[in-house]
DNA sequence: TAGTAGATCGACTGATCGTTCTACTATAGA
DNA sequence: TCTATAGTAGAACGATCAGTCGATCTACTA
């Protein structure tokens, strides 16, 4: 049962949704989507219920992605805890700079949506919980005496980063606001300013 | 002409442009707007030509008076450039403490809104740069060797704030983010650490 | 007094929205 | 072979969308 044979209709509508929706935004019509992806309308109404909870579900499906793209970049970073944090930045630099680049899925989707009993707030909210904590994580490793807050000042760093390269289209904000996450990343137990880096 | 009797339709249509977009978004039907401005439906396009230009024309006016409120918070750190700056992340831990706080106008405008000719998008795009022009001569004032770079290290703060606080409702943003401005701050032309102000 | 411009009313168009519905088809298990 | 099950196709629902337009009213001006 529902081996890798052929997508199906409800993998193939989370992926139209996934598409589309990078594109146009929660906005985009139910009709589009089914056309996207060849599926009927009633297919739509039986596996979700309606174009909300297929929106939360592809954003679901969608974070799951990121979530694990971001720890593939910590990773990519090597063990040293400073460079795994900078790979982020790295990796946000690259996404930020691509043509296609319209601003992040997520805080779309949040500040779109009106009706807050949407239950992609549900999701956006529960993926940003998860980066906190997986950021967490890394400044506690770091030696970090608040990781808690370091991770919020991350998290306030990314999601500026994500905004401004959509505000102001020529700057490279994950380069420009380099110097803050090294000042961040040396904010250890020993309060003294760390001497200069390597 | 044009005294300050009654507000006139055209005034009306900007003030209920901007209160129903703040609390349903860009989205907002016509008849919603000319219901709550008490304007008829022909008056919106004999003055803006669409809801569009009416949308825009709201975001700019909004603009002006958010623009004059960073000055406003500026002028109320008195003269010591650090303070002038940091007295803006005090209004911002008010702005997004308010109950009502749904997200920042301009960034939810520029995600929400798909089409690229959009005129809101010119308006959020130069309120932008004008809060970027504000905050380099801000950066100036204090000696900081790259103000156009701080200046964009400030907004991605602000943005990175405005956007933390919606997605995570508990958290105070602005105040974590606090010490990596103080940092931001302290980066003067002299490259070592600076001492304890005053 | 006549003329003109601006504001308002409200019906109307055509399109699109999300959703529901009936009918037909293909497949798999009993 | 009979029968669920799950899929497709597509008409149609009511609601809402932005936008258009003729007719009327008011206020100021010549």
């Amino acid at each position: 049962m529902s081996t890798a044979a052929s997508p199906g209709p409800r993998q193939r509508l989370l992926a139209s949704a996934q598409r589309l929706t990078a594109v146009q935004g929660v906005g985009v019509g139910v009709d589009a989507i089914l056309e996207d992806a060849s599926v009927a309308r009633r297919s739509l109404y039986q596996h979700f219920g309606g174009k909300a909870e297929l929106i939360a579900a592809s954003l679901l499906e969608s974070a799951h992605k990121d979530e694990e793209r971001y720890r593939a970049a910590l990773n990519s970073g090597g063990r040293d805890p400073r460079r795994r944090v900078l790979a982020v930045f790295d990796q946000l630099e690259q996404t930020t700079s691509t043509p296609g680049f319209r601003g992040c899925r997520y805080v779309s989707a949040e500040l779109s949506l009106t009706d807050p009993d949407h239950p992609a707030h549900q999701v956006t909210r529960s993926y940003t919980e998860r980066l906190h904590a997986l950021f967490e994580k890394e400044l506690a490793d770091l030696g970090n005496p608040d990781p808690a807050a370091g991770a919020d000042q991350l998290l306030v760093l990314i999601d500026g980063v994500l905004v401004l390269a959509a505000l102001r289209p020529g700057s490279h904000p994950a380069q420009t606001v380099r110097p803050l996450v090294e000042q961040l990343l040396d904010n250890v137990a020993s309060k003294e300013p760390s001497p200069v880096v390597r």
